[in-house]
DNA sequence: CATCGCTATCTTGCAAAGCAAAGTATAGTC
DNA sequence: GACTATACTTTGCTTTGCAAGATAGCGATG
């Protein structure tokens, strides 16, 4: 699976990791597992953790930790009502711009 | 058309303008234009003519310029190999990411 | 002729976000 | 004890979008 630059993944990755955090409470270790599962590629460390901390302080996502059996602490996310709202703002500006690319796309298929 | 949040166009810019220049020779003034044709919204001029300037620099186009019989001089781009290239190193990894967002999209449907 | 509005490009400086790198710490394996 | 996997944090760099302002040619209105 090929790497997503990191100049494309800009803001889709919030929109993404509020998503999954949506499915279902979970910490960051296990989202860079599951961003790799979807297709996301091998999102480091340096970009999970500092996001999934700001989205803390915006009160998008709220935390609480618990002990693990196979290591340190784990921080467990969950979204708060802001994180929902931020996903129904995201989702359709995302759909604008997969849309507006669709077009593109299209007419080099044309050619 | 709502506008496209700065974050969300990071990267997806540089593909588009690549794409639309593929298409045929154009001006940074119809670039706008054609932009907000294809619903990426109303792009500011701040944002493409140095994007413009950098792919000069880069050799991912050329430049000739044209008088107008509208206006001042315009500044003609086409495509170089090298963009050529760029575009089919873009679209993979654009087909990518909007893959993988369509997996979270559709288990959130599920739901 | 002066002003306005449309066309057309360039430059400066700031803010946001990804990420490499380094640090800390726990649990299990060799 | 060393190493590996797990788990989180912080610092500083780089890229990129963009607001704001400058420059300039053209046509129409007054």
């Amino acid at each position: 699976m090929a790497k997503i630059p990191s100049q494309l993944l800009k803001g889709t990755l919030e929109g993404a990791l509020l998503m999954i955090i949506g499915r279902g409470e979970t910490y960051g270790y296990a989202l860079q597992e599951t961003l790799a599962e979807l297709g996301f590629g091998q999102v480091p460390e340096g970009t999970i953790y500092p996001l999934l901390l700001k989205m803390q302080r915006n009160k998008q996502i709220e935390a609480v930790r618990h002990p693990s059996a196979s290591g340190p602490d784990r921080k467990y996310y969950h979204l708060t009502a802001t994180g929902e709202a931020s996903i129904a703002e995201f989702l359709p500006s995302w759909r604008q711009l997969v849309a507006a690319m669709a077009r593109l796309e299209g007419d080099k298929g044309n050619e």
